[in-house]
DNA sequence: CTTGACTTTGGAGTAGACTCCAGGGTTTAT
DNA sequence: ATAAACCCTGGAGTCTACTCCAAAGTCAAG
């Protein structure tokens, strides 16, 4: 299935594929096993050829990323992509809200540790003497709960 | 090894422990493999029995994991906290001070991704027509770099 | 033609924090 | 005495996103 005439004329290996995005003969390999992306053809030799849609699609699987979305969720977007005719914006912006949504949801949780820790920091002499009487290990020794509750 | 005689007065089974610190058997029987916490004694089938001590120990692993220390860094923790008289408030507090500029940063790096989201967002339409002309699969596709380049 | 760089496959290993299972023995209540 | 509920061990499986490996075939340069 060597398909689409005219956009496999210019084909690339993998390695030059890895090159071009920044990333490693063994991740295309990954990504492929994990439906994201297929070479367009192989050689006589079985050596996969790429064709610049799929130097397109791995711009979008890592432009995906780096705004935090997983591989699973890739796959989602991809089918958008792949079908945009057939799918609406709506679709599209769902997953990026849902998304906003979790990582606000992470970004709480971590403003809450981290808001801990700076109540267990600030509390600490921090100085060169036995921690016998160390108010971080105090605080922890009372518990999730306790700590929280004893905390001001 | 049953030791400490007035400690292990009232001993529990791993069932009750469990349920006292609202974790499963396994995790129990998972923290002692690695060495966060073992048992008082055993009784003569073998069952693990725990004192008051690790009452509190798992009580105090539950506390330092709800502020997001690792069981690795749970583990040394527990090393000062047990050698309380050699160690100094400075060693506690730096392990807390780590984790507060990991913290930091790991909340840094979500707040970057949910900005990028909300502008992707914010562009889209989000309508019931096609994709086609979708700003977020457009800004994906143009890749990481162009779409931080293009984003005014 | 030879050497070295490249490619193929399948499969194993990594970290973190568990969870689940099989195939036993034990305790407890009735 | 018998059933339910508990406990034991060792080991495998989960999830994510790769990375590394070996053994073998292929391609490009000199
Ligand atoms: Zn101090
Ligand atoms: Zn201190
Ligand atoms: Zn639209
Ligand atoms: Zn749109």
């Amino acid at each position: 299935m060597v398909s689409n005439g005219s956009e496999c004329r210019r084909l690339v290996k993998i390695g030059t594929l890895a090159q071009l995005a920044g990333v490693s003969t063994d991740t295309l390999r990954f990504y492929e096993k994990n439906g994201l992306l297929a070479p367009c053809s192989r050689n006589a030799a079985g050596y996969r050829l790429y064709s610049a849609r799929e130097v397109q699609r791995i711009r979008f699987i890592l432009s995906a990323k780096s705004v935090g979305f997983t591989l699973k969720e890739i796959h989602e977007l991809l089918a958008l992509e792949v079908r945009r005719e057939q799918a609406s914006c709506e679709d599209v912006k769902q997953l990026v809200d849902e998304k906003i949504s979790v990582v606000r949801q992470r970004i709480a949780e971590l403003q809450r540790i981290q808001g801990s820790l700076q109540i267990l920091s600030d509390a600490c002499c921090g100085g060169d003497e036995p921690a016998s009487h160390c108010t971080i290990l105090e605080a922890l020794n009372a518990g999730p709960d306790e700590r929280l509750a004893t905390e001001e």
